[in-house]
DNA sequence: GCCAACGTTGGC
DNA sequence: GCCAACGTTGGC
């Protein structure tokens, strides 16, 4: 079972509305290599949701993977800020998952506590200047994740 | 294929 | 609200 961490805004979309939800289709990413990722996600791969552009940002719950190769329909809703008029139903361009909500952390996980404990090799998420909003977790990285998120 | 202009992300 | 980082677009 591999990890991941995948980020939202919470004004958006929070953790809260997906434990409401229970599940959902992760719409709306319109980055190549960030499908990349969610196209070669399994069923039962589980992924850390990331809060961001909010105070504080960071790691917030835990989410599994209950369906992939998802078709993002928002590309085909001229209505919609992700309508990708490249897009078509014949050929669609943009493949998601969705999620389902596990574990919502008592405590989070900030992004200064997540600098404090990681390089930004080991977690991408603290690199500078990234913007990629999903992305990898090396198991012995996740494993400490939860401990902390589960001891704090 | 290069690269300047532009738009978006996201921390601060 | 600012702005650094960086992905995308489009002229050439």
């Amino acid at each position: 079972m591999a990890y991941w961490l995948m980020k939202s805004e919470p004004d958006v979309y929070s953790i809260e509305d997906l434990r409401r939800d229970r599940t959902e289709i992760w719409d709306g990413v319109r980055n190549y290599q960030a499908r990349n990722f969610l196209t070669s996600m399994v069923v039962g791969d589980q992924a850390f949701f990331y809060h961001s552009n909010t105070k504080p940002p960071g790691i917030v719950g835990l989410m599994e993977i209950v369906e992939t190769q998802v078709v993002d329909p928002t590309q085909f809703d001229s209505a919609n800020k992700y309508y990708d008029p490249k897009s078509s139903k014949d050929d669609p361009r943009w493949h998601t998952v969705m999620v389902g909500h596990l574990e919502t952390f008592k405590a989070s996980l900030s992004l200064d506590q997540l600098r404090q404990a990681f390089s930004p090799d080991d977690l991408w998420v603290v690199r500078r200047g990234n913007r990629l909003s999903v992305m990898p977790i090396g198991d012995e990285v996740a494993q400490t994740l939860l401990q902390m998120a589960r001891t704090h």
